[in-house]
DNA sequence: AGTATAATTCAACCGGTGTTGAACTAATTA
DNA sequence: TAATTAGTTCAACACCGGTTGAATTATACT
């Protein structure tokens, strides 16, 4: 019972975090903090958005622990985003354990034609 | 141009896998056959769920190339659900490649009050 | 032929969410 | 203190998609 239940957080774990990264809008901000441009305003020019709408993405990519924020030093009312490394890293290894060829099985046999000639019983 | 057209589709082949993937019930499906559990009575009863919802997923994953059918021999009505092995080890070199730490960059700084101090000129 | 079974298709509902424009907050500058 | 700027929050809209129950298809058994 223990299990299922972890199996079925495990899941869920995987999934919240897959569908915040199944809009391209949002992935394409996180593509850009990657590659280094992390205040919201140039966010804005280079992916052509409203700052309202970068804001929103941002918010639910901070939500989801995947980008940090720092305030600038000099002037607070810049905040630079951040990837998160570890969450990157945690990512990748959900991904490789959950995709993992080595995991497929082959079929159960444990229905179809021969179960209900065999032993007569009907699936489900 | 083309570059960036590249990179856009890039990114919705990828978001358009991953919504598929941030599915609960979907994700159980396919883990179930991975497990070696591959026609749709036992799907259902395995996972509680009602053979049309079951079969909604199906077509959903076989749209996306992850499943692969086929029809038992002996019974045309069975038909076995397996994993697109190729397909997953695209999904996994996918997100590999996204979530690479290696890929991510530090700050390019084109913004923030040294620029508008400086060189007296807005961010956007 | 008539019945039973595995699976799909269809129409309808409904909840979540990305987008938009406007108002608002926080911080800085003149 | 007033104006400017970076960024957020709010309300409203619109659309997509998962769920459900009923009807339909396809195949096999009696």
């Amino acid at each position: 019972m223990e299990n299922l239940a972890e199996q079925s957080t495990a899941i869920h774990e995987m999934t919240d975090l897959l569908k915040i990264l199944s809009e391209p809008t949002r992935v394409r901000i996180l593509e850009k903090i990657m590659d280094g441009v992390q205040c919201n305003c140039e966010l804005g020019s280079a992916l052509k958005l409203a700052p309202n709408l970068i804001s929103h993405h941002l918010s639910v990519l901070r939500d989801a622990e995947l980008i940090e924020t720092q305030r600038d030093p000099l002037d607070a009312r810049w905040i630079y985003y951040s990837v998160n490394m570890t969450k990157l890293i945690e990512i990748r290894s959900i991904m490789n354990d959950f995709f993992n060829p080595q995991r497929v099985m082959p079929r159960s046999q444990t229905c179809g034609p021969v179960f209900t000639h065999d032993q007569s019983k009907k699936c489900g």
